[in-house]
DNA sequence: GTCTATAACCTGATAGAC
DNA sequence: GTCTATCAGGTTATAGAC
């Protein structure tokens, strides 16, 4: 009976290539990236990339579905969680999504990007603001300050979340910020975020 | 004595070739944008790109310190000026900061979109990190609350400003917020923070 | 200084051998 | 399926007329 061999990578090319474009894609963006540049990435050959997948636009939004489902899907199932309490989905919308950004830290600035500079494409498709609106969240907000535009807190807390994130290649790379004291930093804000939405919620 | 025409727009053609490539390279950045769109948008010859400025990396390289300048040089001396109260610094933050993302709002996303696109241009250069941490504000913030690094609040006021224009075209254009809402949040928003600053600055 | 024409190069995509 | 070789079109930069 034929089997895969043991120890296999068993990755196909076809995969080697998607890997590859997201790690160019993600780097340069869009029209900064040579498809050349992601066949070399995943050592391969320039024709393989027409051969699987056409052109270089329909490998790109291949990839930039995958992101933006990526930076929206952990925080959406949160928002819109209707047994938990406003106090839950707070420190679990810091824990989860720290979490997942400190493993993809590239991941918002990329997706901003490539919305800003496209923004025809995700017209009427990234329905963030509909999916906030009607989310659960929301409405709690909205029992417990009555007074003020829940749209401010939800930017709020995701401002601070996602904005460290966007900032990090001026405070490291352009700054002086070392790659440790950016997590550090991070895992003190899973405790901290929470804590100052809560006082902030509170303020009059 | 010969003198300049009265009502002559008087503006030169070095400065026509600027202007239009201040707005062709922050709505494409560097990478998608062609030497042809910014002849184009001046109404002049493509030539004359290379005649004043010889060549797109340098006239991209004026736009941006340009740009580097304009999102930094704001808030760099509200933070250092030792003669403002901290709650004052915060106010003034806010409001001046917020003010001049509304005439700028694409600003803060292209400039962090760029240096994310091309670190090593920038390498050294932007010393946000070093101005933030040696500024008055942070030594007001120590005062204030030793227990806890300064960057959490410095980041977290910048997030609370900056963040909302860098998610706008996933708000603005992608989602379905108009651009009035967008805008009156934007006023609400210079009271907002500077109460939510302070609120933060006390939880414990 | 400003233009047209073109050089020199780069990039995405494909043809065709294996 | 994978490769080499190459095409077709686009892009930056420049030469040279005016």
């Amino acid at each position: 009976m034929p089997r895969k061999k043991i120890a296999e990578p068993d990755i196909t090319t076809e995969e080697k290539i998607k890997e590859a474009a997201r790690k160019v894609f993600m780097k340069k963006g869009y029209a900064g990236t040579r498809t050349r540049d992601i066949a070399e990435e995943a050592g391969l050959n320039l024709a393989l990339l027409n051969y699987y997948f056409r052109s270089k636009e329909k490998l790109f939004e291949i990839v930039m579905m995958e992101k933006v489902q990526k930076l929206f899907g952990i925080i959406a199932p949160i928002l819109t969680d209707t047994s938990t309490t406003l106090e839950k989905k707070i420190e679990l919308a810091a824990g989860n999504y720290i979490a997942m950004l400190m493993e993809n830290p590239d991941l918002p600035l990329f997706v901003m990007s490539e919305i800003r500079n496209n923004p025809e494409r995700f017209a009427n498709k990234v329905q963030a603001v509909k999916l906030i609106q009607e989310s659960h969240f929301v409405k709690q907000i909205k029992e417990k300050r009555p007074d003020i535009n829940p749209l401010h807190f939800v930017i709020s807390l995701l401002g601070m979340i996602l904005f460290p994130f966007i900032a990090r290649p001026v405070l490291q790379d352009a700054g002086n910020l070392s790659a440790k004291a950016f997590q550090n930093m991070m895992e003190e804000r899973k405790a901290l975020i929470p804590l100052w939405i809560k006082a902030l919620m509170k303020a009059r």
